[in-house]
DNA sequence: ACACGGACTTGGGACTACCACG
DNA sequence: CGTGGTAGTCCCAAGTCCGTGT
């Protein structure tokens, strides 16, 4: 064992010099291209994510300020005592949203696809988008649609046109945009073609297999799932390149070699981009549809090898897999069978250096307490969280002093809580902390080479032979248990986790990495190329749930993945006219699970709601769309719901939505009769709706809504609302949109702590400006009438100008007042609203991308290093590019 | 139909690095 | 040159969704 794993060492050592240089992406310039040919092969299969849409702006709840306050979290800064917060406040700006759906032409939702037809449909649908063009509402949001509708309620949303058909909705605060803009709704009828159904995907089922395990070298027992033989070295390229990082081999076969592979995938590439060329429908069906249903044939093999799996199998594998579809098909690779990967190469994670006891003595009953190395660890960090508003919490205390006591023991002193005073370690830590700050420049930046050296070997992985970043190699710390909201475990004792705990993953002909703790062992080692984890182990706090160690999200699987996902919500573009048809229809059935079905995933696809699933008892309590409960609705008549309920991590979503009248009925219906924490959608839970939103579109499921939504209402308002003027202008465009979509989907954040004193020195500085300008003006009345000009505040006399550069003066002063006012504006305006998740997981970054290229706006202004990174594989998108 | 194990995405806040300012 | 405001990172909790075994 050991000695396998210093190989392996030495080789990764020799890569990670190969690539010092920092970022860069790792794809070649045209990165994205390899990349791609993967990406469609995941589609199709399986798993995977779907995610999200969204729509319309109107919902927006409203938040205001009050939502933050509503965290509880929050906040260190115990001053303010208050427990924990939440939600008090409120009061939303009320807006209020109309919305209504939209009912829109076309019939018949489910048009289930027909399968293939991909080229067909196609075509058909380009058809039609070009004639209809614009409008199809569908495309836009509901709460746009409905918007419009109603016209001038809302004044909010901005969004749509207002065909036609739209519904009504309300209102909103929100001014309403150039909705009218748009087109109407041409198209969507069309689309249901498409899709295979469903299904097809791929369970591979052969993941399973389970483990047999073996003693291995680090003495873990290893497990494998198949069979497998022998293992072959990894495939030499495979190391050589990865040395270099790029290229990603192909899983491929060696022949294949990357070259060709590129060359001939490219192509297939472009046409993908190329579709943004086509008419949006077009698009969206073209490249989703190959991509997801690999043909039967397809997946058949693949099963069958990745059962085999062993290494064997994988090389022949792999060949066969690229023979017989890859390139034509694209599917990737992984597609069919569930396979991740092929080869695999890391280090292992590392851990947390072991607890230096500081002898620091707390006192109980004010006398100084004697604690053990153990005891003092979890003593300290208690004190360490002294002003944090946890310690205000009953529960965090509790479950806190239940855990130390196991540690203390029985007889200990400590016996009570109320009697333990932590401030000696609380200051001592103060203090530690302090004297790292006052650390010079130098000091810190060798102790931070100390430190990167230290981890150097395990930033990276090798997959498949191109380098990547590993996302989280540094296990967790033992801490207490911070839970948001009102979570019964919090205060606990998150203990310290050990190689034992710790199962790898790795390539079968890896070295497996040396564990990095003397004489410990790591827990097993497996070789599952069906999984992108590299390591795990059961959480401490909830014995049944697991963290994973990743790839970072800069790698090519990651991306993948990604870009399926907004592939996927691209796709219900072509689905969600006649979605919308169904649903709508569904609202006055009589059978109630279908109309609790209609009814939920109309809130999903309006408001943007999660999916909401069942939760245990030991975790916060939070719903979803299935979740609520009868108290979080209340409809207000005539078609008015408001909403009020904590979402996940407990972040309160406030919001008064117009309704369809039927859908008002129909919660009505729902609420009758039930008690306020009785679930209002008791015929409901995740998977029915999402069994059934699968009928209508392959891989749909409950969160490609808030993709689908998030995206759309970006590249609409993008589209609509983007002028000429300068960049300043442009960006402040792009984050407005931007902030449409944060609103919609309730990403909110704190009010900082300082925000409103900012605010006050911001006034300040205007005033101040303000002064000068009234000066200034004084100024240029006088010097017009060549009267010399007056003292100035300093009472020392002006030196007279003349009039031209006063007015030069005045006009700069002005201009920088307006925009000191604007940057006010915004401040305030995204106080509470936090736009970077939105960037992260809902935008498709080929909008921004494209965007960026059609208006001359560097990329760089609208994504920092991490996303460029992330999005790597967006970046040679077709500036025509529409979601 | 379900409960449950498992894998992966999404999310806000703490922590840091960094940059403009007085 | 300290500072404080921020933008960017890190951290890890909390969701979603899939597959499975019963």
């Amino acid at each position: 064992m050991t000695v396998e794993a210093r190989e392996d060492k030495n080789m990764m050592e020799d890569m990670d010099d190969d690539d010092d240089a920092p970022l860069v992406f790792k794809r070649s310039g045209s990165s994205s291209k390899p990349k791609q040919s993967e990406p469609e092969n995941k589609l199709s299969s399986q798993k995977h994510n779907a995610q999200v849409g969204r729509q319309s702006s109107d919902v927006r709840p409203q938040n205001g300020t009050n939502a933050n306050a509503q965290k509880g979290k929050s906040v260190t800064s115990s001053s303010s005592m208050k427990p924990p917060v939440r939600p008090s406040l409120v009061s939303p700006k009320s807006s209020n949203s109309s919305v209504k759906a939209s009912p829109i032409k076309s019939p018949d939702v489910n048009s289930k696809p027909s399968t293939s037809v991909v080229g067909e449909s196609k075509s058909v649908k380009s058809t039609i988008k070009e004639e209809n063009s614009e409008d199809s509402e569908d495309d836009k949001p509901l709460s746009a649609r409905q918007v419009a509708g109603s016209s001038k309620n809302n004044p909010n949303q901005t969004n749509k046109p207002n065909a036609p058909n739209l519904g009504k909705k309300s209102n909103v605060p929100k001014p309403e945009d150039s909705d009218d803009e748009i087109p109407l709704s041409a198209k969507f009828q069309g689309k249901s073609n498409a899709g295979a159904s469903t299904s097809r995907s791929s369970h591979s089922e052969e993941k399973k297999p389970l483990v047999a395990r073996k003693p291995d070298k680090n003495g873990s027992a290893s497990t494998e799932r198949k069979p497998s033989t022998v293992l072959q070295k990894r495939p030499a390229d495979g190391v050589a390149s990865a040395g270099q990082s790029n290229l990603k081999k192909p899983k491929l076969s060696d022949s294949l070699a990357s070259k060709d592979k590129k060359a001939s995938v490219k192509p297939e590439v472009k046409a993908e981009d190329d579709e943004d060329l086509v008419p949006l429908s077009q698009r969206t069906k073209k490249s989703t549809t190959p991509e997801k249903k690999p043909s039967p044939a397809l997946k058949t093999n693949n099963k069958t090898n990745s059962k085999t799996n062993s290494k064997t199998n994988k090389k022949s594998k792999q060949v066969s897999k690229d023979n017989n579809y890859s390139k034509s098909s694209k599917l990737p690779p992984s597609s069919g069978d569930g396979q991740k990967w092929t080869t695999l190469v890391h280090n292992g994670v590392i851990f947390p250096p072991p607890y230096k006891p500081h002898g620091v003595k707390m006192l109980y009953k004010g006398k100084p307490v004697n604690l053990t190395p153990e005891q003092e660890e979890v003593a300290t960090m208690y004190a360490v969280m002294l002003e944090t508003d946890y310690l205000k919490k009953p529960q965090f205390k509790e479950n806190f002093m239940t855990d130390w006591k196991k540690i203390l023991g029985k007889n200990h002193v400590i016996q009570s809580l109320e009697h333990c005073d932590f401030t000696p370690i609380y200051e001592w830590h103060q203090r530690e902390k302090e004297k790292k700050k006052q650390m010079s420049t130098d000091e810190k930046k060798a102790l931070k080479e100390e430190k990167l050296k230290l981890e150097e070997k395990y930033m990276w992985a090798v997959l498949d032979g191109v380098r990547e970043k590993v996302g989280n190699f540094r296990v967790e710390p033992p801490g207490l248990f911070r839970g948001r909201g009102e979570h019964p475990k919090m205060g606990k004792l998150k203990r310290r986790i050990r190689p034992s705990d710790i199962t790898i993953n790795i390539g079968r002909d890896a070295p497996i990495p040396e564990c990095p703790i003397e004489g410990e062992r790591w827990k097993e080692i497996r070789h599952d190329n069906t999984v992108t984890w590299l390591a795990y182990w059961s959480d401490p706090i909830n014995g049944k749930e697991f963290k994973y160690v990743f790839l970072a999200a800069s790698s090519t699987l990651k991306g993948q993945s990604d870009k399926e996902k907004y592939e996927k919500a691209r796709l219900l573009k072509d689905y969600i006219q006649g979605i919308r048809t169904a649903y709508t229809r569904d609202f006055v059935s009589k059978d109630p699970a279908k109309k609790q079905i209609a009814v939920a995933t109309y809130l999903i696809d309006k408001l943007a709601l999660r999916a909401g699933n069942e939760k245990d008892d030991d975790e916060a309590d939070t719903v979803g769309c299935c979740t609520l409960k009868v108290e979080n609705v209340e409809p207000v008549p005539p078609n008015i719901l408001k909403f009020d309920f904590l979402g996940k991590d407990s972040i309160r979503y406030q919001n008064e939505v117009e309704v369809e009248t039927a859908v008002f009925k129909a919660i009505q219906q729902f609420r009758s009769g039930k008690k306020g924490g009785d679930d209002l959608f008791d015929k409901l839970d995740t998977s029915k709706l999402n069994a059934h939103l699968k009928e209508l579109m392959p891989g749909l499921t409950a969160k490609v809504f808030r993709t689908y939504n998030a995206s759309i209402t970006l590249d609409d308002k993008l589209s609509r609302e983007t002028k000429g003027g300068d960049l300043a202008e442009k960006v402040v465009t792009y984050n407005h949109a931007n902030k449409e979509v944060a609103i919609i989907c309730n990403h909110q954040r704190t009010v900082s702590k300082t925000h409103s004193a900012q605010m006050l020195r911001l006034d300040e500085k205007i005033d101040e400006l303000k002064g000068v300008l009234e000066e200034l003006k004084t100024d240029l009345g006088r010097a017009r009438k060549g009267k010399p000009l007056l003292a100035g505040a300093d009472g020392k006399a002006k030196r007279n100008i003349n009039p031209e550069a006063l007015e030069r003066k005045i006009a700069q002063t002005t201009a920088k007042i307006e925009k000191m006012e604007r940057d006010k504006e915004t401040k305030e305006d995204l106080k509470t609203v936090a736009l970077g998740t939105s960037k992260i997981n809902y935008l498709d970054p080929r909008i921004t991308v494209a965007w960026c290229k059609r208006h001359e706006v560097p990329i760089e202004k609208m994504f920092n290093k991490s996303l460029l990174e992330k999005f790597s594989w967006a970046m040679d998108v077709d500036p025509s590019f529409r979601f």
